[in-house]
DNA sequence: ACGGTGACGCTCA
DNA sequence: TTGAGCGCCACCG
């Protein structure tokens, strides 16, 4: 269906499990846009779909939090609330990654 | 149409 | 390992 960048991003980030996370380095894959991190964490900040896209489950590929509109602090509760459990601000991505399907 | 900004990622020192 | 710099793409004013 045509849609945004952005929208594409929120379907995805929408298909993430509880208590599982991704990676905006993930996503852009996904997408068939390596390069496209930064846009995925931009489009996660304005984030239309607040209740519906769970943007507190992505997170940085090197294991960080990340940011968060509400606040970094936030999301970190969120996620230990969905069993997600974090270490110095940090995800243990072996555990809890959440790999999508990468279309070819 | 153009430029700046931003919830990132990777390389180099 | 830690810190700083450059490159990446998409969106907003």
């Amino acid at each position: 269906m045509k849609s945004t960048f952005s929208q594409r991003v929120y379907d995805l980030t929408a298909k993430i499990p509880v208590g599982r996370v991704s990676t905006y380095r993930a996503l852009a894959r996904t997408l068939k846009i390596p390069g496209a991190s930064r846009a995925i964490g931009n489009a996660l900040h304005k984030n239309p779909y607040a209740p519906q896209v769970p943007c507190h489950r992505v997170i940085k590929s090197n294991g960080e939090v990340g940011g968060f509109a509400s606040g970094t602090k936030k999301k970190i509760a969120l996620l230990k609330k969905e069993g997600v459990i974090i270490r110095q601000g940090k995800i243990d991505l072996a555990t809890y990654l959440y790999e999508f399907k990468i279309k070819k």
